[in-house]
DNA sequence: CGAGACTTTCCTGATT
DNA sequence: TAATCAGGAAAGTCTC
């Protein structure tokens, strides 16, 4: 495609950014202030998350465990990451039930995680799908230290078992529901119409199927297509139909993690 | 291998 | 006229 061989340096700092080799890749080279305030050390030390960010870790662990986020008591979780993380166990098994005990060990993971890598900086998280970057590819992989108790390596170990569903990790209405909610990521490619009710519109309907494409490895692929995929949504209520207005879609009732209050 | 979910591709026709 | 929208049909991809 002529954008991508065309981009220059400055093309690329601007509304080309996104036709970098790695997908997402480019985004610290290319908003680096951002890049490193956000990634470090707040979304590495859960004690400081927000409560979105604690928002934001449940659902990826919930994807990495392909659990259907459906059947997870969110509102249990209304809290930032200090609170999180003065949660015991049993808080956990409270909260969450049979998924207590992965979450409570995932934030354990992530503490160890800290403690053992002192200076973050120094391990090297490939960002090859920086789409789900918000935690995981940044958790070294650590197994429970013999002194963990019974119970954390129960969970380690269930944890481990849960079935696969996506490994993919997201599904287009979620790669669209992202950008929206990241717009610092892909500046001026969708924006909110009307935040409240979900409905939203492509400014650069290309440059979103470009993206998309390079998520799933095609170069093919073009809003045409995309916007098929879309209209398929509507028969599941992910989407709902708006009338009469060009490149404007509505969240629909089965579409998750787009609503402001889930912040 | 088969089934199912989720697109991707292509197409015809309508609308803006 | 070009871009977008609507869906049908069928193929492709991936996981279980």
């Amino acid at each position: 495609m002529s954008l991508i061989s065309n981009a220059t340096p400055d093309s690329q700092l601007t509304s080309h950014h996104w036709a970098s080799t790695n997908f997402y890749a480019d985004i610290p080279m290319v908003m680096t202030g951002y890049a490193s305030s956000r990634l470090w050390p707040h979304e590495s030390q859960p004690q400081f998350w927000s409560k979105y960010q604690v928002w934001e870790w449940l659902q990826q662990v919930m994807d990495i465990n392909q659990i259907d986020a459906s059947n997870v008591p969110f509102q249990n979780f209304d809290m930032d990451g200090h609170q999180l993380c003065n949660l015991t166990y049993q808080d956990f098994v409270h909260a969450a039930g049979d998924l207590g005990p992965i979450l409570f060990h995932r934030i354990t993971q992530l503490k160890w995680a800290v403690e053992i890598s002192c200076n973050f900086s120094e391990v090297s998280y490939p960002q090859t799908d920086g789409y789900d970057s918000s935690i995981q590819p940044r958790v070294p992989a650590v197994s429970p230290p013999p002194s963990c108790s019974h119970e954390m390596k129960m969970s380690y170990h269930r944890q481990h078992q849960v079935k696969k569903h996506n490994p993919r990790g997201s599904h287009l209405w979620e790669f669209i529901r992202d950008i929206l909610l990241h717009p610092e990521r892909n500046p001026g490619l969708i924006k909110w119409e009307d935040r409240t009710e979900g409905v939203f519109r492509f400014l650069k309907s290309e440059e979103v199927a470009q993206l998309w494409g390079k998520k799933k490895n095609n170069s093919s692929m073009t809003y045409e297509k995309l916007s098929r995929a879309m209209r398929y949504y509507y028969k599941r209520e992910i989407l709902e139909r708006v009338d009469g207005r060009r490149l404007v879609y509505k969240f629909g009732r089965n579409a998750r993690g787009w609503k402001e209050s889930e912040k």
